[in-house]
DNA sequence: GCAAGGTGCCAATGCGGATTATTAGCGGCT
DNA sequence: AGCCGCTAATAATCCGCATTGGCACCTTGC
C-alpha cells in the first residue's frame, strides 16, 4: 500500500508541507497566500505523485469526519426483519447524501457484553462519526442517557425518553392516524370496535388506545376494554367478536394474519362480518405484505427526517432537543369493509 | 461535548499519559510493565473520569480502523432497487460481525463529478476504511484499476475484470445454473429451447450462452441462435415461439412478466405451450418475485463470502488476486412445465 | 561493595494534516 | 538610513494515542 503525503508533495514542489496543505483547502482569509506560481507547481506535484488525503488524519486534526452513524439495536438485514429497515435507510441515504456525508453502519449484536452496545471496553464506537441515527429496538435506556450526557448528537427514530433529559426524535403519528381510522370505521358503520393490542405501556401503545378512546367517546359509540391477544393466544378476541364487535383495531406486533385465521376459523368472514385493521407495520412477522388495511409508517419519510434534524442538532450544539412528528399513511387492502347490517346472522 | 483524553485520565490518576495507554492495551512484551497497584489506580481514574478512546486518534496511530467500506455505485435503498441489495448486506452484516468490523456505507451518487465515486477531489473516500466491498453497475473501470495500483485491499461482488492487474470477486456460477437448467429442461421433453438475451457482452452473458450452447449439443439437440429482446420488442421471441421454440431461458435484464405477457397476448399458454426460465435475479423492475421458475443469485451467501475473502486478502497483503464461486440456487416458480405433446395444436 | 540483571515508569517521538505565529523579502515613504 | 506595510512562505504546534528507548530504582550474586 503506497502512501504518498503531503511532505512528499512538499519535497517534489520545493515548498513545505504548510503550503501543500494550504493550497489544497483554498484558505483565503489570514495569512493564507500562495503565489499564482507555487500554487500550480504544488498542483502539478500532487498530480505527478497522485497524492490522495488520509481522511484519518484530517479528521483527528479537522475535528470532523463527515460521516454519519447509523446505528441500530438490532440485525438490519436479516430475512426475519425482511426490509423493515430499508426503508429508513432509503430516506436516510437520500438525505445523508444531500448533506455529503457518508453513512457508518454499526453493527449490533453483541458477542460477548449483552448491555453494552454503543460503549463497550472503554470505547463509544459513534464518536467516530459528527451525528449518530438511532433506530430499532432493546435500546438500552442507560446508553442513551450516557450518550445524551456526553453531549453527542443524535436522533432517535421512533419516540424515545430517557431519565434525565430531553433526546432528539423523530415519530410517527400514531394518534392522529388511529383516530383518524376510528373515524373511517365509523363513518361505514361501525358501532362496536374492539382495540386489540398487547398492553404494553410503550408510549407508542397509549398514544394509539387513547385516540382510540377519545375518539370512539367524541363519537358518542360504547368504548370496550382493550382486548389482550398474542403468543397464538386469540380467545379473548374471539370472544369480543362473538359479542358483537365488528371492527377489530389491530396492534403490532400483533400478527394480523393470524388473527385473521382466527376468526375465520370461528365461523366469521373477514371483512364481511369483521373489518380488522392494522395500527403500524409489523416486522417480523410473515404478514402479507399489502392485504391489510389501516395505515402505515412513513419510514422513509422518517429516515429523511431524521437526517435533517440531525443536521439542524450539529448547527446548533448545546441546543435543546428537537423533535419531528410525521403523519402515517393511510392504506386500504381488504380487510375493512362496511358494518355488517344490523339483524342479519353474522354466521 | 466533553471530552475527557488520556492525559487527563493520567493526571487524576497521578501518572503519564504513557501509562495509561498501557494499561488500556495490556501490551505484555517488550518494556511495558505496570505494576498492579498503579493499574488499580489507572482503572479507577478511567472509571472516575468516564473516558472513552478517540477511535481516529487510534486510527492514526494504529494504522487500523476496524471498518469494512462497503461501496455501491448505485443508490442501494431506492424503491427501484427494491431490496435488491438488502441480501448482499446481510451476509455481508453477519460475516462482518463475526469478524468484529463495522461497515461504512459509502454513498455513491455524485452530484458534481460523475466519472469520481471512489477518488474525488484528491481524496480516496475508502481509505478510511481497512478495505472494501465493491458492488453494483455502471463501476469506471478506471477507479478499480487505481484502487488496485494503490493495494487498496478490496472485493467486488460480481466478476470483474481491469486491463492491467487481477482483482478479487466473488461471482455466482452462471454457467453450472445454466447447464442444469437446461439439462432439467430437456430431461421434461423439451427439444427446441430458445435462449432471449440482451446480446450484452458481459462476462456473466458469455458464461450463460456458452453454457446454452455446450449442453444443448452435448445433448444432441438443435442449437437456435440467441434471440434479442428487451425495450418492450419482443417480436423476434414470439417468431420463436410459432417457429416450434417450447422453452425460453430469459437473460436478465429482460422482463419475465412482460415477455410472458407478449406471449400469451400470442395465444400460448404459460407454461401449458411454452416455458419460461430466467437466468438470474432482476432487479429494477417490477417482476412478480417468486412466480418464475429458473435460478436465483446466491446473494446473502455471496455478501457472507466476499467478507471472508477481504479478510484473508488483509492477511495475507501483497497475496495473489483471489476469487470464489459460489453456486447458484436453482427456483421453481410456475413458469416451466413439460413439453407440450408433439403434434397436439399448441394454439 | 559493586557489577549484572530486573522492574516500573516516563519523556520523546511519530502518525498525517490543519492552523498559528513568525520570518524573510521588498518597495515606498519620510 | 530607518521605519512601515504588505506579501509569500515557513517553522512550530497541536489533534489524541501508541510505541520506542532509556532512566532510575531495586534485587541478586560474588
Amino acid at each position: 500500500m503506497v502512501v504518498v503525503r503531503q511532505i512528499d508533495v512538499a519535497r517534489v514542489a520545493g515548498v513545505s508541507q504548510t503550503t501543500v496543505s494550504m493550497v489544497l483547502n483554498e484558505r483565503t482569509g489570514g495569512s493564507a497566500r500562495i503565489s499564482e506560481d507555487t500554487r500550480e507547481r504544488v498542483l502539478s506535484a500532487i498530480k505527478k505523485t497522485g497524492y490522495v488525503a488520509n481522511p484519518i488524519a484530517q479528521s483527528l486534526a479537522g475535528h470532523r469526519t463527515g460521516m454519519f452513524g447509523v446505528f441500530a439495536f438490532e440485525p438490519m438485514f436479516t430475512a426475519e426483519a425482511g426490509g423493515f429497515y430499508t426503508e429508513f435507510l432509503g430516506g436516510i441515504e437520500a438525505a445523508g447524501e444531500a448533506a455529503r456525508k457518508d453513512l457508518l453502519l454499526f453493527t449490533s449484536t453483541v458477542l460477548d457484553e449483552p448491555d453494552n452496545h454503543i460503549y463497550r471496553r472503554n470505547e463509544n464506537r459513534l464518536r467516530l462519526t459528527d451525528g449518530a441515527i438511532l433506530l430499532g429496538n432493546g435500546e438500552p435506556k442507560m446508553e442513551l442517557a450516557r450518550l445524551h450526557e456526553d453531549g453527542f448528537p443524535f436522533v432517535y427514530i421512533g419516540r424515545r425518553e430517557i431519565p434525565n433529559g430531553e433526546i432528539s426524535y423523530v415519530s410517527a403519528d400514531y394518534a392522529a392516524a388511529t383516530a383518524d381510522l376510528v373515524e373511517r370505521l365509523v363513518a361505514v358503520g361501525h358501532e362496536r370496535l374492539c382495540y386489540v393490542g398487547t398492553g404494553a405501556d410503550a408510549s407508542a401503545s397509549i398514544d394509539r388506545r387513547r385516540a382510540f378512546v377519545d375518539t370512539l367517546r367524541d363519537a358518542g359509540l360504547p368504548v370496550d376494554r382493550p382486548v389482550p391477544a398474542g403468543h397464538g393466544d386469540y380467545a379473548a378476541v374471539r370472544q369480543a367478536v362473538e359479542a358483537g364487535a365488528t371492527a377489530l383495531l389491530v396492534e403490532p406486533p400483533v400478527g394480523i394474519d393470524e388473527l385473521t385465521a382466527v376468526i375465520e376459523r370461528a365461523g366469521y368472514r373477514v371483512p364481511a362480518d369483521v373489518s380488522v385493521a392494522l395500527l403500524g407495520d409489523v416486522h417480523g412477522h410473515s404478514v402479507r405484505p399489502d392485504d391489510w388495511s389501516g395505515y402505515r409508517l412513513p419510514r422513509w419519510e422518517m429516515g429523511m427526517q431524521a437526517v435533517k434534524l440531525l443536521v439542524r442538532l450539529m448547527e446548533d450544539p448545546g441546543g435543546p432537543a428537537r423533535r419531528v412528528v410525521v403523519p402515517c399513511l393511510p392504506h386500504d387492502g381488504c380487510t375493512v369493509a362496511p358494518a355488517p347490517r344490523p339483524g342479519r346472522d353474522r354466521r
